[in-house]
DNA sequence: ATGAAAGCGCTAACAG
DNA sequence: CTGTTAGCGCTTTCAT
């Protein structure tokens, strides 16, 4: 009636408990023939294993670390404040947070050489892609600490996961929305970026474009702003591109510094309809613009999902578990006004 | 270094364990004096209950049991499929299913009043709104057992909770994109419904109405649709309309019966640009017509977090923890062409 | 290669 | 009112 236990099958198999937890774990030193005779009992009774004693038995600790780039980023700050929230959360399992630079590989690669592989079992680290950061993600995979990426990846490293949101599906799904919302005005489009050093901000633009030029043509895309996800940079380049092409149907922002949108179109209310918007990541600055109707949609990767996400596929990573090859794969989220959470 | 367990606080306290665990679960015979001294050294010691040892002890099932409506709709299978599928994950819970005719309140009524309060601890349930069930919710809760409402809501009525997406919102959220969608046409804009007696579905047309008439002024709402969540009335009355009012320019289908909502499309493709389509639920039906780009959007609440949320918010309802307000709302999904997951 | 025994942190009788 | 004791299902030495 009750749920069997490791105690049935050893009856069952005529083996003791050890022998029992040896083969459930796949540890060495049991003959052929009794894994078999233990494996065919566990399948008879329908024997699955209690985590929760497992885990009050190990006793052991997880220690993960994550690497986040510094500033103002709202985003990252919601990731940091997450994990400081829920880092209890997590059972058996205790989690650091290191902030480092945004935009700065070689800072990122000190910081990724600096880790403790004897005080460090995982880590997930937000990526710039460049040579260096690669060599000391590589190396740190050789002194056996488990790596994934976390909302930017970092393709054809020695990472072993990526946890975050398809970048390219992203800015596809952008484009179909502006595109639509820019319908019957045909005219440009300026994309803000934050830097192409980083692989989610490349790819979203390109899935932008890719699906932009193919089903709206009629709107012409300018060459992307580099804001450094800085919100004063965002709003001077901004302001000067909107002063000077009076024909701006739509603005796509993928990635941070959303406040300076929001101030530089502030500043170009007069006059002509204003500019259809889409950007990427709720934050209380882009929820009220979204409110008060000067963006039009927000493209979203849940915080909460992403670091869950990272949490257990490293644990499964560093306890040697098999992986869903796409865990971590995070879905995009779209909201407008009304379906605000 | 470690975490402090119920051994340390109870040295620190100067009391045994039982004590500490007496007021570690709110149990009653505690003098007040001591209450306090053991709360004190809790949290000196940071202490912080470990729920897996907690839960191995009480070794105790929560019985918890889903009805969901009959039929072919697909999204309740999947809440079905997803319910036998992960039963297994949640420890120390065992969860039933049973399914009762849709639309019908006297049969759900019937079924809430057969449950067994001596072998069922908490219900979920999708409900219909109507006198009758709201009786037999009320005597549920009597005879004890914990009961949330699902997917569809009853409010006012003897519910602890309600788990799924706001549906005043999901109308809403239709509505700006499907009024965006269409702007430039105006015309007719068609409502597909299941049946007005399921508070989800009038919910969703509040929402949309008040949206597109505040926002769209110039499309023109037609009477809903009730198509009884079934493929072939969907279809053949669809196809009515369309085949007697020339200038549709949008379809809102906030119910079950997709697959009726692209036939009878496909039945009309000649000539005229299609009407823009937004539908409610991903399903292998929804997604195939958002690829082939006969719908423009899909509404989706997620089956995993529903099911998640139902089974936490009952598991909390019965061990008689805390709850939070607004544990059980769900976030509204919007899927386009390029973000579906 | 296999087994016995001692816990992990907490709960649940049962005694005082 | 408070304390003692025996587990929950599994892992982990340490013997054999």
């Amino acid at each position: 009636m009750t749920r069997p236990t490791i105690h049935d099958v050893a009856r069952a198999a005529g083996v003791s408990l050890s022998t029992v937890d040896r083969v459930l774990n796949d540890r060495v030193g049991v003959r052929h023939a009794t894994q078999i005779r233990v494996a065919q009992a566990m399948r008879e009774l329908g024997f699955e294993r209690n985590a929760a004693a497992a885990n009050l038995a190990r006793r052991r600790q997880d220690r993960l670390l994550f690497i986040l780039p510094a500033g103002s980023n709202s985003f990252m700050r919601g990731l940091e404040r997450e994990l400081a929230q829920r880092s209890e959360a997590w059972e058996f399992t205790s989690i650091a947070v290191q902030v480092v630079p945004a935009f700065d590989d070689v800072a990122l690669a000190r910081t990724l050489q600096a880790v403790d592989p004897g005080a460090t079992d995982g880590v997930a680290v937000v990526a710039t892609d460049s040579p260096v950061v690669r060599a000391a993600l590589a190396e740190l995979r050789e002194r056996g600490v488990a790596v994934v990426t976390l909302v930017s990846d970092l393709p054809s490293s020695r990472r072993q996961h990526f946890v975050g949101i398809d970048n390219v599906q992203a800015g596809r799904t952008a484009a179909s929305l502006l595109g639509r919302f820019c319908r019957g005005r045909s005219g440009k489009i300026v994309i803000v970026a934050g830097s192409m050093l980083v692989r989610d901000h490349a790819e979203r633009r390109l899935g932008f474009e890719q699906v932009l030029r193919a089903e709206f043509p009629d709107q012409q895309i300018l060459p992307p702003l580099e804001g450094r996800d800085d919100r004063d940079i965002v709003e001077a380049e901004l302001d000067r591109v909107l002063r000077q092409q009076p024909d701006v149907t739509g603005i796509y922002s993928l990635g941070a510094g959303t406040r300076g949108v929001a101030r530089a179109l502030a500043g170009h209310a007069a006059g002509a309809p204003r500019p259809s918007v889409v950007v990427h990541d709720l934050t209380p600055h882009s929820r009220q613009a979204l409110l008060d109707g000067s963006f039009d949609a927000v493209i979203h990767q849940d915080p909460v999902r992403e670091i869950s996400a990272a949490v257990s596929l490293l644990q499964s990573l560093v306890r040697g578990q098999p992986v869903d090859p796409d865990a971590g794969r995070i879905g995009i989220e779209v909201f407008l006004r009304d379906n605000l959470p």
